[in-house]
DNA sequence: CAGAAGACCGATCATATGCTCAATAACAGA
DNA sequence: TCTGTTATTGAGCATATGATCGGTCTTCTG
């Protein structure tokens, strides 16, 4: 696998317009036209396997797109007795992939949808999010749009301990995707110090980051698992001692660094004060989404469901059914 | 092929129910999932055709969206140069599939996604339709939603010499998708003479029409040509001999029933004072958007640009790109 | 300018998909 | 219940697609 493809060239960027171009136009023949490949290679005077290339490329690049329009009967199900238990403003639910009961592709592609359609108005609209591996997904599902008069603002920050940024950093994605203001939070998910966060929140750029999040409209989160082999571990954000100090303390949990307990109260641990992202505040005005699902964060979101952590949550049926099957069940 | 499958079979609801839920599962499980039709068949414990039969239903059935997210640069310039020559408000151009010229199916995906973003609104709409093939295709692209807040009105009349109905119908089916409320308008494109149109017109139900089109967001439009084998007259909205007055008269074009000749400008024809439609105004407050493409819509579409009955259009690449290259050719 | 590294391309092959057809199952009418 | 009719199914086959491999061409470096 080669590892920085586009650097090497100097004359990559109108190279990779044309490469682009090529396979969006190849993508439409093959999906939207029907056409088959061959004869799409006739037309656009190219051999088969460029052509099956370039579709590929339009499918990964996701240059083309794939969009669901059905209520399956059972998320429909699952989603309806979920938002009703739970006063959910809404509550999506995907089709699971039975063989990959970790992947997200289905929970980003809906969240995508629900993204979408909120910022797709033209009316200046502030949008927080979080960060995570699937709320990057759903960023790359979303369609460019050019909404200069948006706003995206982060709730947490994205940098590790070692001052390095996550690769799974959303707002500025975002904000490309959208072509947005973006605000992202200059600031690692946990200070070391008490001290640091709050010399960290007394600066200028937090009290803007505060004003925002007070006039947003929805707030898009992820939801982790507090644990060994947790994202929020092997990323770098919190250290090992920061996780066993939050699992003696019984964190089950954890949203935009906020670590809460099996009943959905953030923990008041020492780890939780060292906390830099904006606090969790779920006012009814604004919605708060949650984003996430496999088996992994089955605790986690019934814990935030109990808690009343979220006004809108966006899963796969497998999640789902876990959560309405046995809500009560603590572990 | 057989001629009704649906109405032999008392139960077939339920039965179509569950097996569009499977088609629309199986059609996920393989495009959003990326799974082989082998692999879904194991999962759904079905045999391999049955779920090549389930992907190929949702595909037909629209179940299964696909949508080009990236600007072409060819079309993107087309369409540039077509809204700012003609003042439009916007201007769109999809793709073209040189192998098969008369295609719609790039342009109604196209104006879905304008009506979609459209309709998508929660703020209650008034949103105009004609007839014709492409809108028709143009539905049936749209995502289903629930407006019940809505309002969609016919501008013309679907209903042929014999008082059969259209099948290309739009209102009924585009209310249908978005569930909002259904204003058709019961007459013929052409009535008999010119007092029976007075007659019609009259009438209570086009006085409200006329109220709702005044207070329309927006008008979404086919465009045909005037001649022998146009559709007007081979669906028999229109008579050998209106065709045969029209041509004489100069018309090259029509719209909503109303043919204008190659400077677009309304016919002062007999057959122009039995059209039944709305009358074609283009207040700049209301979107009108002209959606076709084809070679033989070219010059009607010519005439149209320099008449202004149009604020905004959907075509397709090698339309704009005829438009583009000869904008003064008059034939 | 030579050489090396890497990207790109097309040929070939394995696999996946879609179509046809014959058998079977469901069904309506008698 | 029987029978003719029609939808549905799976097997087999033709076609389409996707992966691998080796060669070529470009481009960067010494």
């Amino acid at each position: 696998m080669p590892s920085s493809p586009g650097s090497s060239s100097p004359s990559t960027d109108r190279q990779t317009d044309k490469r682009r171009d090529d396979a969006a136009r190849a993508a439409w023949l093959y999906f939207i036209g029907g056409r088959t490949q061959d004869e799409i290679a006739t037309q656009l005077d190219l051999s088969r396997q460029a052509v099956q290339r370039l579709v590929a490329l339009a499918v990964s690049e996701k240059l083309i797109k794939f969009r669901l329009d059905h209520p399956i009967a059972s998320c429909t199900e699952l989603a309806a007795s979920l938002a009703e238990r739970h006063g959910l403003a809404f509550c999506d639910v995907t089709p699971s992939d039975p063989a990959a009961p970790g992947s997200t592709s289905g929970i980003a592609v809906a969240a995508a949808v629900r993204l979408q359609r909120l910022l797709a108005s033209k009316a200046p609209m502030i949008v927080c999010v979080g960060t995570g591996r699937t709320l990057r997904a759903a960023v790359e599902e979303l369609d460019t749009l050019d909404r200069p008069q948006h706003k995206v603002v982060s709730l947490v920050g994205a940098m590790a301990a070692g001052g390095q940024a996550s690769p799974y950093d959303v707002v500025m994605r975002l904000g490309d995707k959208v072509a947005a203001q973006r605000y992202p939070m200059p600031a690692p998910v946990l200070t070391e110090t008490v001290a640091d966060r709050e010399a960290l929140q007394s600066q200028r750029a937090f009290t803007v980051l505060r004003e925002l999040r007070d006039q947003a409209r929805a707030s898009f989160v992820g939801i982790s698992e507090i644990g060994w082999q947790a994202p929020i571990q092997s990323d770098g954000f919190m250290t090992d001692s920061d996780i066993s100090a939050l699992i003696e303390a019984g964190a089950v949990g954890e949203i935009t660094g906020w670590a809460f307990d099996a009943e959905g109260r953030p923990l008041d641990s020492p780890v939780n004060r060292r906390v830099a992202s904006l606090p969790l505040e779920i006012p009814p005005q604004r919605l708060t989404v949650v984003v996430g699902g496999g088996p992994q964060k089955v605790a986690p979101l019934k814990a935030a469901l109990r808690g009343k952590l979220m006004s809108a949550l966006i899963t796969d049926e497998a999640t789902a059914k876990a959560l309405v099957d046995q809500p009560g069940d603590i572990r």
